[in-house]
RNA sequence: GGUCUCUUGGCGUAGUUGGUAGCGCGUUCCCUUGACAUGGGAAAGGUCACUGGUUCGAGUCCAGUAGAGACCACCA
């Protein structure tokens, strides 16, 4: 047979990968009709960070959306997948003025307006960084669609929320303690401070009594914290000091007088059963300030440096304070005590600080009744959470949900619209920009300074890329999405926002399925992290591999929730799947190149009564494969599809049809051979169908050489069994078991080979005994494949003659057996045989055991079901007779 | 402190109505055979963390124990 296909002996995906999107997105394949007959479906992307690498995290979530929405594609969907980026705002603009910082320039000195001029730049530069390497993944993103969060339509979004939010009262300026970054220089939100645990410790200091009868002991982690304190406090049952409540004690250091008060928050157990209270720094201590009505000191500045009110330690950071504040005390003997403590301590997510609770003016988005119909649409399942356990992570967060404080003193994001009046104090919110106080008419107004937190524009994302708060058709046709994918640490930043605010503002979820993956993780299970120096590159992965390589590893091996642990190796375990497809296929367009189409191209069929039995077989096990894929994709087990596929395309379609298949390729022509030619291209073009959502580089760049294809892969319709099932129709269970028992008949013949270590250069002769006339038939239909593939020199089927020196293993698929019998004189040491023997006749006996303990126990016999009962007898019949001819061998190969 | 998840051959894992434990990688042996050595063939390797219970029968259901991880909360 010739070669001349064109296609090299490898799979070389830089050759292929690049042309193939170009096309695909020149061609305008990508994109969903805002109008259309068909089903919608719709999923939105999670915006990656403008100015940010594609990382393998984002890989693996593009590559599950992608493979769901050409899966979706294909099934006849309007499928729109909407891609963005987000700007990020503390992120992008760290990254700014670390740049800028280069140059010696703080992001003060430059001033704001210039400032964010400067990222826009950074923006433009390297916003569509991402983008490139999105499309090295082969995602088949609607581009024409894509969206920025700082775009004009979104910016109307926010606003229009954020006013509407306002009139309701659901968003609220107040003066609250809220968790302060100090190198931000900005609030943060909860969701933004990470526990950790840190070593410390506890510290038992001395505050005189006023009137000189003593003092208290109140124990304190955080020393430095005592400038401000307002009051101590006890238990107003505790008899050590209910005497003292109401009367005042003198703060050391600062000397000034602070009541003594009561009140039951007080562990008695803990410390020393006095605490002290700092209504500005601690948020247990605000409460106890607010309904006590103590005085807020606060003693810190924005950059969380001591202020005026610390006296002579302003100006210190806090853990000097500390020191000097500890250095003092000891000095003037009130320092009575120091443990080791373990306590936990807030830390910004973004720089690692240590979170200060910090007073200050901030906007609040009340969550209370936005939480109330997001937490009915998880319980009532209009929303499923996949895993399921997530439902209960989200109801648990939705019922303990505060106040989300949304204003960042950050110059980067989407400004707060509302503006302050210098005259009559009055705050103007608006969706456009106001020219005068709507109060008092006054033109002395300010735009307040502070930006949105990043998630605020994220929140909206679902409807505000479809054009909200126009009544677009787009709006009408994808609102709500089907399914939001992401990894389950943007939860609550993310996805329970979303919820709320689609519930709020489109009256409907958001998306109707929640699908959370992992994360990814090295091999060994660890975080990726720039410090381990773990972290991989997925572009770098792509050029080394391949695109599918990478989507395909992905793609097999998500679990449910699972984080996923990278491994480079398994990766090429695929990447060599992609060349074993490339080569099955090279292979194929060989064995077809004489092969005329018929007219009827996609449609054509076989004629049923020239259909071999290994064809026969093979669209039997085709149309397993589709059933299962089916199934499976429709409950989101994509591994269990990539896995069912893989393991068809190799080891059905590749070592089993094409081998059976050579003989008669290369065979004269006649109408078998025609038949089969037909069966193959059949079968390639819907396995390059099949396996396009996964690996769509490749089968595209394949499927446009087959002698039977359509237009365009991605655009064809995905093989089902509901669908272009005609074709399937000619499987057959029967043939399926003939070939099986084929199968089995081979594999003896080379177990034995193997393990008798029989050269495969070195010819054999086989008998093959069949245990009745219909099993001769089918050997003898498979005569050609069995010498083939099985490499025999001489084969008879027959009786089963002379046993003498000669190996034999029974083989049986239900009623059909037959004799493997191979004649070793000369051939091999006949000890290696024996011993082959021994371990098969070991094995049998032990199921022989199993299986007769059970069916003798009455009550297995008698409780189980009918068929199992039925199919242990079999197999213990089956192995009786089995293990009967293998000692029978044993003795003939002895004598 | 609370909630949740996980524990299956060296590694990564599947196991969806309970019925003799699958897969990939790796390992060992043989093989450059006209699609593919990124390949082919053969094989070894698991008392399913532990203890009880339910059942004729448990990796699978229930209870408890131990270990790992995640999230939430935050008593100074």
């Amino acid at each position: 047979m010739s070669e001349n296909t064109n296609l090299s002996d490898r799979y070389n995906p830089s050759e292929v990968e690049e042309r193939i999107y170009k096309w695909w997105e020149g061609s305008g394949f990508f994109k969903a009709q805002d109008q259309s007959t068909k089903p919608p479906f719709s999923i939105i992307l999670p915006p990656p960070n403008v100015t940010g690498f594609l990382h393998l995290g984002h890989a693996l979530d593009h590559t599950l959306q992608d493979a769901l929405i050409r899966w979706k594609r294909m099934n006849g969907f309007n499928a729109m997948w909407l891609p963005g980026t987000d700007h990020a705002g503390i992120a992008t603009q760290a990254v700014v003025e670390k740049e800028l910082k280069k140059e010696g320039i703080t992001r003060h000195q430059l001033g704001r307006e210039k400032f964010v001029e400067k990222i826009w730049e950074w923006k433009n530069q390297y916003g569509n960084r991402i983008y490139a390497q999105m499309r090295k993944l082969g995602g088949s993103y609607d581009w024409d669609r894509a969206t920025f969060t700082l775009d004009e339509g979104v910016s109307k979004a926010v606003r229009k929320v954020f006013v509407t939010l306002h009139k309701k009262n659901s968003i609220y300026r107040g003066t609250r303690l809220v968790n302060w970054s100090g190198p931000l220089e900005s609030a943060i939100s909860d969701l933004e401070v990470e526990h950790k645990q840190v070593k410390g410790s506890i510290w038992h200091i001395k505050y005189p009594l006023e009137d000189g009868s003593g003092h208290l002991v109140v124990a304190t982690t955080r020393p430095e914290t005592m400038l401000g304190d307002a009051a101590v406090c006890v238990h107003p049952e505790d008899e050590r000091y209910k005497k003292f409540i109401g009367k005042n004690v003198i703060l050391p250091l600062m000397n000034r007088k602070i009541p003594i008060i009561a009140d039951t928050y007080v562990d008695k157990e803990f410390g020393s059963g006095v605490v002290k209270i700092t209504p500005a720094h601690d948020f247990n201590d605000y409460k106890i300030g607010k309904s006590h009505n103590l005085p807020f000191i606060n003693i810190l500045n924005k950059k969380t440096e001591m202020n005026e009110n610390a006296g002579p330690y302003k100006g210190l950071k806090v853990q000097e304070a500390r020191k000097r504040v500890l250095e003092d005390l000891k000095a003037q003997g009130s320092l009575e005590k120091e443990e080791p403590h373990t306590l936990n301590v807030g830390h910004c997510s973004r720089t690692n600080a240590v979170v200060e609770p910090f007073l200050s003016d901030q906007w609040f988005m009340k969550m209370d009744k936005l939480a109330v119909p997001a937490r009915h649409v998880a319980e009532s399942g209009t929303i499923r959470f996949e895993p399921e356990n997530w439902t209960k992570v989200y109801l648990h967060w939705m019922n303990i949900i505060e106040d989300w404080c949304v204003s960042r003193q950050l110059w980067w994001g989407h400004q707060i619209p509302a503006w302050y009046c210098a005259d009559c104090n009055h705050i103007t919110v608006s969706e456009t920009d106001p020219t005068e106080c709507e109060a008092c008419k006054s033109k002395n107004i300010k735009q307040d300074e502070d930006v949105l937190d990043t998630w605020f524009s994220s929140a909206l994302w679902p409807f505000s890329t479809l054009g909200w708060p126009k009544e677009t058709e787009a709006l009408k046709t994808f609102y709500p999405t089907n399914v939001l994918s992401t990894g389950h640490d943007i939860l609550f930043f993310w996805v329970a926002r979303m919820i709320m605010m689609g519930l709020e503002f489109m009256r409907d979820v958001p998306f109707r399925q929640v699908y959370l993956h992992g994360l990814v993780r090295d091999s060994q299970g660890r975080k990726m992290s720039k410090s381990l120096g773990n972290s991989v590159d997925p572009v770098e992965m792509i050029e080394k591999h391949g695109a599918d390589a990478l989507r395909f590893s992905f793609l097999a091996h998500v679990h449910s929730g699972k984080d996923f642990k990278f491994s480079e190796q398994r990766l090429e375990g695929y990447r060599n799947f992609m060349n074993k497809i490339w080569n099955a296929t090279r292979y194929s367009l060989a064995a077809l190149q004489d092969f005329k189409v018929p007219t009827l191209g996609m449609k054509a069929l076989p004629e049923k009564a020239q259909l071999s039995t290994f064809d026969q077989w093979l669209i039997y096990k085709l149309a397993q494969l589709e059933k299962t894929v089916e199934e499976t994709m429709e409950q989101d087990r994509y591994s269990d599809a990539a896995q069912a596929l893989y393991q068809f395309v190799w080891y059905e379609f590749c070592d089993w049809y094409i081998e059976f298949i050579k003989p008669v390729i290369n065979g004269p022509a006649s109408n078998e051979r025609t038949t089969t030619q037909l069966v193959l291209a059949q079968t390639l073009n819907r396995v390059m169908r099949l396996l396009h959502p996964f690996i769509p580089f490749i089968t595209e760049e394949l499927y446009q050489k087959l002698p039977i294809k359509g237009s365009v892969c991605m655009l064809d319709t995905y093989p089902n069994t509901r669908n272009d099932r005609e074709f399937l129709a000619f499987g057959s269970e029967s043939a399926a078991l003939e070939i099986d028992l084929v199968k089995e008949v081979i594999s003896a013949i080379r177990n034995i080979r193997g393990e008798n270590r029989i050269s495969p250069a070195e010819k054999i002769n086989v008998r093959l005994s069949p245990s009745d006339d219909a099993v001769q038939k089918i050997l003898s239909l498979n005569r050609n494949a069995i010498v083939t593939i099985g490499r025999v020199e001489n084969l008879d089927i027959g009786a089963e003659g002379n046993l003498s020196k000669c190996a034999v293993t029974p083989v049986a698929i239900k009623d059909s057996q037959v004799k493997v019998i191979i004649p070793l004189e000369g051939l091999v040491d006949i000890e290696e045989e024996v011993k082959r023997i021994q371990k098969a006749v070991e094995k049998l006996n032990k199921d022989i055991t199993t299986l007769s303990t059970r069916l003798s126990n009455e009550n297995f016999v008698k409780n189980a079901a009918e068929d199992v009962v039925e199919a242990d007898k079999q197999l213990l019949e089956q192995s009786k007779k089995q293990i009967q001819s293998m000692q029978e061998a044993l003795i003939r190969l002895q004598s």
